[in-house]
DNA sequence: TAGGCCATCTGGTCCT
DNA sequence: AGGACCAGATGGCCTA
């Protein structure tokens, strides 16, 4: 049985809003002794060594009647064969740590992400939709000015999550989770109707509130349009079709940090823009606004307050 | 048990 | 020719 070296990587990731504990790595598979017909059709250029072999077995087919149809396949020599394997083998190791580079590259966007647990960590796939949102929400109020409420900021934040990570996002928030419903029957949302201080593990997706949905997929839309001026990222999907992008595509590094997680109640949160190109604006004023320089070094110190 | 998520293998395609 | 990238297939683990 021919095994490979298995480095253990970072991306063995212990826990999601789906489980407690992620599996660890299954154990790399043993190359198959026999490979495909396939395999040996997508390399039998180069077969100068062994061309004799293969001439010399299609005779012998012929000569016992065996003659097939299409393009004539050649059998490797074991010399080739083994070359074959060698390369397939080689080929599965760097694909093997190409998809490593890939989870870590994921790893350190989860790091980024307003919401961060070491023990609910977010797929892949939340992954990459939460940060889609974050940088959304964050280009609208560079590029409006305005200054959301923290409700519709997670809101935007949590479109097109699905309700475990919507309850993580809100959890990491100190929110409850009921603040992300509607109220039945009007267009204002509670920000506060039943406020409970809780953790991302308390709200998350095996606590009690999970039990009941908090709001159907995309059911909502409005408290978006309401304080930003653009589309809302899954309303009208600008950014998975796209056609658009967000509208500030600064080359900055962003960060938020909700300044009193233990009493949001007066939603205050600051977001703290660093930029090599782009100078503070005048127009964001209820806004830290500090240059790269001294804000860059900290920024996980930033989010800390969304990370568990 | 079904569904979600994951790692890995594999073959095809493109690029250098 | 060889490596990077991609997508499909497969099987394992976990949760509801």
């Amino acid at each position: 049985m021919l095994t490979l070296p298995f480095e253990e990587a970072s991306c063995n990731l212990p826990d999601n809003p789906y489980r407690a504990s992620w599996p660890s790595k299954p154990p790399i598979k043993p190359v198959k002794p026999e490979p495909s017909t396939a395999l040996e059709d997508a390399h039998e250029c180069g077969r100068e060594d062994d061309e004799r072999d293969g001439e010399e077995e299609e005779e012998e087919e012929e000569e016992a009647g065996m003659r097939r149809r299409g393009p004539r396949k050649r059998k490797l020599s074991q010399a080739r064969l083994d070359r074959v394997r060698l390369r397939r083998i080689e080929a599965n190791a760097r694909e093997r740590n190409r998809m490593h580079g890939l989870n870590n590259a994921l790893d350190s966007l989860r790091k980024v992400v307003p919401c961060y647990s070491k023990t609910q960590k977010l797929s892949k796939i939340e992954t990459l939709r939460l940060a889609k949102n974050y940088i959304w929400a964050l280009s609208e109020i560079l590029s409006t000015g305005k200054r959301p409420d923290l409700l519709s900021f997670v809101q935007t934040l949590c479109k097109g999550l699905s309700q475990p990570t919507t309850n993580l996002v809100a959890g990491c928030l100190q929110l409850n989770a009921r603040s992300f419903i509607p109220e039945p029957g009007g267009e204002s949302f509670s920000l506060y109707p039943a406020y409970h201080h809780r953790g991302a593990e308390a709200v998350g997706s095996n606590s009690s509130d999970s039990s009941r949905p908090l709001r159907a997929y995309g059911s909502y839309c409005g408290p978006y349009e309401a304080l930003y001026e653009s589309p809302s990222p899954d309303c009208s999907s600008p950014l998975d079709g796209g056609a658009l992008s967000p509208p500030i595509n600064f080359n900055g590094i962003f960060s938020l940090k909700h300044e009193e997680p233990a009493d949001y109640r007066s939603c205050h949160y600051s977001l703290r823009y660093c930029s090599l190109s782009q100078g503070p604006s005048a127009d964001i004023g209820p806004y830290d606004i500090h240059l790269r320089g001294q804000f860059y070094p900290v920024q996980d110190e930033l989010n800390t307050p969304f990370h568990n």
